[in-house]
RNA sequence: GGCCUUAUGGUCAAGAGGUUAAGACGCCGCCCUCUCAAGGCGGAAUCACGAGUUCGAUUCUCGUUAAGGCUACCA
């Protein structure tokens, strides 16, 4: 078979050659050990928080080694693109600390960078141009078979198959066709696909690296994988070679799933006399679904799995952020006990270091690091991260914060700026509900929907009534505890706890019991920040009517 | 069916041919305390199973099992 004529027979409008376009993408004059890493997601769906589980591995890498984070859109999969996506991906990537230093910014806006087109549909003629190449060498073949049109199709047919035959046959039949039967069916105008000529053997292994999972033994590749779509559009094996060879990737991150193609891809690579990149083929973040099984976060069922939910709920990005590298490097919450103010940006990042089997996500942790960091923050931050939160996910309480700013401020720092700060907050949408009784509590002497349950309604009501007339406005902490007492003392309540607990009999309850109904009364709660410190935040009427309006 | 990957407490995990098998989250108890949170102290809980190599295996090898993935003109 004369493949040069082959190749004028099925790309007869290609005018370029290969080298044109590596000449066209030189290498990157960048310094020693600078590393090239790509995020390609497709526009299929929002950033998953998979995807910025291995952003970051790109991202911090690159910003070690000095090297480029560029963004590639992987748009060949036409019946599945959502509008927007691209653009929400970056903006994410953004959010999370993660902006791309190159590629595509989001739809509309411009590309940076001299490596583009960054959106792989703008790149149909390039792919030609190396699909041309491939036919001329002998290594790509049409295949005119008919296609099956949905994923139902296609499982039923591999389904037949292995009944029939007992095995899928790897190699295409379409690949024994004469150049008189492929130049017919050119001339009738039959649509064809492009398929890989594998000369692989798979009794044959070779060795192969990979920076997460170690020294590996790969079966050589024997399938005739689809390198151009019947649409002329290519599916992700050849765009990932073409591509990443002229944006000069040295290191490619993306979800073990994609371990069993690797061989299909190295043929590929090798086929063209390309050197393939180093590949980090990263775990999955999983969950554990209602029957106690495993399974990869899933975009229709797992609201944790779009990472603008954590926005939504209002985690700090830095909890997230800090949440995904403790699943990256274990190691990174030891360095981080131990640099309890440094920004995680300054923690050694090491691809080696990550584990190999894929980690289910934990809210418990996730919650524990979130209220840890919110803890250290000022109240000023506190404010003004609460404030920028509300602004898109309660706009009320974003304004009732805008116009009450000293006071929020105060009762944000409740405990706050101390050696052991409350860590009561795991999140911005938790602060309303937690502080309401501060916030809102004009028309409700009690809290809404309080369960007074178990609780002595007359002692509570002796107690607010006498406490609503000795209530002093100017008392420091510790006349405020010692005129409770006094009270308490008065009430037939015991203020020592030893002798209360050897003679409960005694007494109506103990101090404590007095504090629970101050409190009941002032918050709608038994449980509260310190009362003191609540009470000095609201006025003398607003303590007196809490005490008293309910009886 | 074939192929690939993984297996240390409930979760994330360190670890190495000989360890009392780290640490963190969660859980439980005690202390502190006006309650809660925090903090302090303590506790329960793990090397999937079976062979082999070895003086010795959770660690190395081989099987088994289980879970996940791929086997698309999806990425």
């Amino acid at each position: 078979m004369d493949y040069k004529k082959l190749a004028n027979l099925l790309y007869p409008n290609v005018d370029k050659t290969i080298d044109y376009y590596l000449k066209k993408y030189p290498k990157r004059d960048l310094p020693k050990g600078a590393e090239v890493m790509r995020i390609a997601p497709s526009p299929t769906g929002y950033l998953h928080t998979g995807h910025a589980y291995s952003a970051f591995i790109s991202r911090a890498t690159t910003r070690k080694t000095n090297g480029v984070f560029y963004f590639r859109l992987e748009d060949t999969d036409q019946k599945r693109l959502i509008e927007n996506a691209g653009t929400i991906a970056y903006d994410m990537l953004c959010y999370y600390d993660m902006k791309p230093d190159e590629g595509y910014t989001g739809d509309n806006r411009p590309q940076i960078g001299n490596y583009g087109d960054y959106i792989q549909s703008k790149r149909l003629k390039i792919y030609e141009c190396f699909a041309k190449y491939l036919v001329s060498i002998g290594r790509a073949f049409p295949c005119f078979c008919e296609k099956s049109e949905n994923k139902e199709d296609i499982l039923n047919k591999r389904q037949e198959q292995l009944e029939n035959y007992g095995n899928i046959e790897d190699k295409d039949v379409c690949r024994n066709l004469t150049y008189e039967e492929i130049e017919k069916n050119i001339k009738d105008n039959k649509p064809f696909a492009l398929k890989l000529l594998s000369c692989g053997d798979s009794s044959k292994t070779f060795k192969f690296h990979d920076l997460i999972k170690g020294d590996r033994e790969i079966r050589e590749n024997t399938k005739d994988v689809v390198l151009i779509k019947s649409n002329k559009i290519p599916p992700y094996s050849l765009a990932h070679v073409v591509d990443d060879t002229l944006m000069g990737t040295t290191i490619v991150v993306r979800g073990e799933e994609w371990f069993p193609s690797l061989s299909a891809h190295l043929e590929i690579f090798n086929a063209f006399g390309f050197k393939p990149p180093k590949y980090a083929h990263t775990p999955v973040i999983c969950k554990l679904d209602e029957n106690g099984n495993k399974r990869k976060l899933s975009k229709r069922k797992d609201k944790e799995a779009d990472v603008r939910y954590f926005i939504e709920q209002g985690y700090p990005k830095v909890a997230v952020i800090e949440y995904l590298l403790n699943l990256l490097n274990s190691d990174f919450e030891i360095w981080r006990q131990k640099n309890p103010t440094q920004s995680y940006k300054d923690f050694d990042f090491k691809i080696e270091k990550i584990g190999s089997n894929n980690p289910m996500f934990d809210f418990n942790k996730l919650n524990d690091i979130s209220k840890n960091y919110i803890s250290k923050l000022s109240k000023d931050e506190v404010y003004s991260n609460l404030l920028k939160w509300a602004e898109s996910y309660d706009f009320d309480f974003y304004n009732y914060l805008l116009n009450n700013e000293e006071y929020c401020k105060n009762v944000l720092n409740i405990d706050r700026e101390n050696a052991k700060p409350r860590k009561d907050i795991e999140k911005w949408s938790d602060v309303k509900n937690s502080f309401s009784y501060m916030f809102n509590y004009n028309n409700h002497p009690f809290a809404p929907n309080y369960n007074l349950e178990g609780i002595d309604l007359n002692k509570l009501k002796e107690v607010c009534l006498s406490y609503a007339k000795i209530y002093n406005k100017d008392d420091d902490k510790q006349q405020w505890f010692e005129r409770i007492k006094k009270m308490a003392q008065d009430l037939n309540y015991a203020t020592d706890n030893k002798l209360y607990k050897q003679n409960p009999e005694n007494y109506k309850g103990n101090v404590s019991d007095v504090c629970m109904y101050i409190r009941i009364a002032i918050t709608g709660r038994k449980e509260s920040p310190n009362l003191y410190s609540l009470c000095s935040l609201l006025s003398k009427d607003e303590i007196v009517k809490r005490l008293t309006s309910k009886f």
